[in-house]
DNA sequence: GTCTATACGACGATAGAC
DNA sequence: GTCTATCGTCGTATAGAC
């Protein structure tokens, strides 16, 4: 049973939202039933209907709603911090922290295979919140901060083993907290692009 | 329509296999039937059933090959290199092999969702290929090559990168083949875990 | 072992009252 | 806007002949 917004009050398009997100990275989006849907959310099936056009819009609308939530810390962390070495720390300082707290946020966007029901939907990496993680590193390329090579290259090597570490406490096999490994990870991780 | 198979003489077993690789990769298991494989693979419903259980069964069936070959691939990297850096360049040439020259197979492995459509099959990353990748990492350290520090972290951080680029290349959205980036993801890896 | 025809259940989506 | 009842479709799996 989802008791994740007791809390506070949620007009039923919320409902429908949140329980989708509770159901998708449980059961997977297949696995869920529109009647699941209704049942868990307790809203009805017509007034589902009525505020989505069918289960993909649901879907839909519970993706953009994440990738956005994203986008905005991202520009925080882009004010908040000047050196391309900050900022990039603190992008997996806030992905590890999302994977604790709200990880079925985190296994939404980076773990399932949206494509497979949202076929219209681009791959999460060539997404807004990916792009912006790249630029972050072509700047620090720029101010010197970060070894001169492919962007997509080094991308790729400064995050690939935090979003692993990521899948690994998602899937339950790390024996520790996640923000156990965060120092040893970030180190590494550094160290794998920095310039000199 | 399926012509991956058309040189060699195939059983009704391995075309039923072959045609679930093809299908399964290209529109996912959920929304490949079993009429769609009956079609593809020119094998009756009769016959399908009387090879697997069921879906599941030839999902199950597809993913222990997969597994099998590939722990076969890596048996063969250890014996052929004696240190852990010979190694672990090794495998990640050998994944980037595998993309390139037959992507539905790095693709249902590191790619696909398996535990949406097999809830008795454990995580990918905690299966024995990924448990030899680990082993690998565990011996550089004990020879004084990798830095000592946690095993899951060193290996996320080694083969993360090597698995984000391989993942960009299967969503297509590298712009140069992926081996054009091989020694320039290796470089950054190996430095992100070496020793001194 | 292989085939065709079909049973059966579940699902997404709609209709139409309130 | 919200609800319940229901329709039509499709997909898995089986039955049973050959």
């Amino acid at each position: 049973m989802f008791t994740g917004y007791q809390d506070s009050v949620m007009s039923p398009r919320e409902k429908v939202i949140a329980t989708a997100l509770w159901l998708f990275t449980r059961k997977g989006y297949f696995n869920t039933s529109m009647r699941d849907i209704t049942r868990e959310s307790a809203v009805s099936t017509g007034s589902i209907y009525h505020y989505f056009k069918d289960k993909e819009g649901v879907a839909t609308a519970l993706f953009e709603a994440l990738l956005e939530r994203m986008q905005t810390e991202l520009d925080t962390i882009m004010q908040l911090h000047e050196s391309a070495h900050d900022q990039c720390r603190a992008v997996i300082s806030l992905l590890f922290d999302i994977t604790q707290s709200e990880p079925d946020v985190m296994a939404f966007m980076l773990y399932v295979k949206h494509r497979e029901f949202l076929p219209n939907e681009r791959p999460v990496c060539s997404s807004k919140p990916f792009e912006t993680m790249r630029a972050m590193v072509a700047r620090g390329m720029a101010r010197g901060e970060i070894e001169q090579r492919d962007v997509q290259a080094a991308s790729a090597c400064l995050f690939g083993g935090a979003i692993r570490m990521i899948t690994s406490e998602l899937d339950g096999i790390l024996e520790k907290p996640l923000h156990d490994y965060y120092e040893e990870v970030w180190s590494c991780s550094w160290r794998a692009v920095a310039a000199i």
